[in-house]
DNA sequence: GTGCTGTATGGTATCGGTTTCATTCACTAC
DNA sequence: GTAGTGAATGAAACCGATACCATACAGCAC
């Protein structure tokens, strides 16, 4: 059933119709009866119609590096709740971490007339740079601060520091760090840079013989773990770019019968459940990823929206939850 | 940029351009005129134009109860891994577990012409029914079987039974169960199942004390394993519906000196990576979810390109991994 | 009465493609 | 030579909406 057709049938025009549903002059008999019409035939413009003409496709492109990890996940929720209450909807496409696809998925949606993207960025290349630059559509990056685009993203060194800091005061000497790699702007180069400051705020010199980079799980940070103490096992403390990599490493002392925290302060970012409920529970950054997706969102929006904001960037801070893996006592997990 | 301009530019006509993208008679130096033509101008053809002439939209629709479940994250990896190798993309909406947005997400996508549903399924009530009876579409079930549907669905009661089989074959006798409401067919009432069934073949009496029905969250996990060992101290093995039931549960224990496994067994089903790093690495039924995700798409691959092959329903096992929370040695995890 | 404004109306062009159709042409078979 | 076949072609119809436009009418001020 056609825009045609039914409004034949609701004995009026096709401007009437499209009137009723967008909006406009429209005396209130005919309303009614368009809306009987509607009721009884369950007519529902055609949303590809809409689009060819309008330009509006009312769909957000969504680029994230892997779903299944927890922090991924819940940027996107932060993201569809808020488009959806909009009458948006999400196009996804996750790149299982390739760059490639990264790429190759923002061109589809360059060329698929999404309304606008969010993209879940990991690692710039200059091929990022060129496609969203060519990319005529508002974007929104999530997770690291790029340049001339509206991003939102999170104190990654504040965090980093902040963890390391709360090991180093409570009187650890030799502090470890397990990363990520440095073109992760975010995991990779932030969080080492606070780690960085909360030693040279201490006093403590930086010794790259107690630094390794690792993979995003906990397969990697158990191997990571097992290199960085052969080659160092006076490290007392140990800052994890992430939660896996964290318990990849306590599985590691857990088998090699190294206590935590007696042994070793253990602290890591993302506050991931793996994290709440793991054999030491976890002393974590909250990053707050739903907010940001949420954020991210309103950002969209705005630019959608044509408000003469422009772009913008926003930081959101952090929370420290101190659990057993630092010496806390164990507290009740966060709400999620 | 428009097909008719482009022509004009390549010097052909439309309907060359089309031919040219869509494959049909053409000559070959008009095939390389447009090639080049498209080179130096990057045109590409308009999704919504094609879409409302050939009525597809090469989107698929996925309705999730929860996207920051880990289980939900894995089917929709396996989904999208293989419809975007095809071509489709997928239109995400996370229904945060209401069935009113369930049938509202799948109402709209009956109307926004999708070509293609898969439905993460949780609870089904009269009003699903008849929005799929309404919904002239493909559709895929994904997490239970539901009679005149597609689906793929898991072995929830055969990984019950195997769960709480191995928690008896131990030598306990005294079974407790913590589950899921029962409106959910495959968490709830199969698994419910499956644990009874082990009962009745170890000649076990049913005790109804020794039951109870949690949320599906560690924080109800941790209230109904008290509320359950209250009523029944006596509990030496306990068979959890979920992952993350069981850590709360295994959180309960930890606060109370319980021990695991000495004091109590522990199974679950799900295998999640917090049940593998809890603080008693967690004897799980790993569910393939990824899997289900994937032959969920091959299926509704087959019903869009209409083979005849009609509606299917596809059963999909399971692996008991069995970790330290029912005795077992540590073993290394699970690879992912 | 005239001019102006705001409401209401339906016809038609338009969005950017695909598909049908009639036609032409080259080639083969008889 | 004629009929038949398959390749190649471009004009035109079509998909289902929206947006513009010309027009009409009622109400009000002057």
């Amino acid at each position: 059933m056609n825009i045609t057709e039914f409004a034949a049938l609701a004995g009026v025009s096709k401007s009437a119709v499209s009137r009723y549903f967008n909006g406009g002059y429209l005396a209130e008999d005919k309303k009614q009866q368009i809306a009987r019409a509607a009721q009884q035939t369950g007519y529902h413009p055609s949303a590809q119609a809409q689009t060819l003409r309008t330009r509006q496709t009312r769909q957000i492109g969504v680029v994230l590096p892997k779903l299944s990890s927890e922090s991924c996940a819940r940027v996107v929720e932060g993201v569809g709740s808020v488009l959806r209450a909009h009458g948006y909807q999400l196009l996804l496409v996750d790149t299982a971490n390739s760059t490639e696809q990264e790429v190759e998925a923002l061109d589809l949606f360059r060329h698929n007339h999404v309304d606008g993207v969010i993209f879940l960025a990991s690692i710039f290349t200059p091929a990022h740079k060129s496609v969203l630059e060519r990319m005529h559509l508002p974007v929104v990056v999530v997770g690291q601060k790029y340049d001339g685009y509206s991003c939102v993203f999170h104190d990654d060194t504040g965090a980093a520091l902040a963890l390391t800091r709360l090991m180093l005061r409570a009187g650890r000497r030799c502090p470890g760090y397990l990363g990520v790699t440095l073109h992760d702007h975010a995991a990779g180069l932030c969080r080492r840079a606070g780690f960085i400051a909360a030693l040279k705020e201490a006093g403590i010199p930086l010794r790259p013989e107690r630094m390794c980079l690792a993979q995003f799980n906990m397969e990697s940070g158990y191997e990571q773990a097992k290199a960085l103490f052969e080659k160092a096992p006076q490290v007392d403390c140990l800052f994890c770019a992430t939660d896996a990599i964290a318990l990849g490493a306590m599985q590691y002392c857990r088998e090699v019968g190294r206590r935590i925290p007696a042994g070793l302060l253990l602290a890591a970012v993302g506050d991931s459940r793996a994290g709440q409920s793991a054999a030491v529970p976890l002393t974590s950054a909250h990053l707050h990823y739903r907010t940001s997706g949420a954020e991210a969102a309103e950002l969209l929006l705005q630019l959608l929206h044509g408000e003469k904001t422009g772009v913008r960037a926003v930081e959101l801070g952090f929370t420290v939850v101190e659990r057993a893996s630092t010496g806390a006592p164990c507290t009740p997990p966060l709400q999620w």
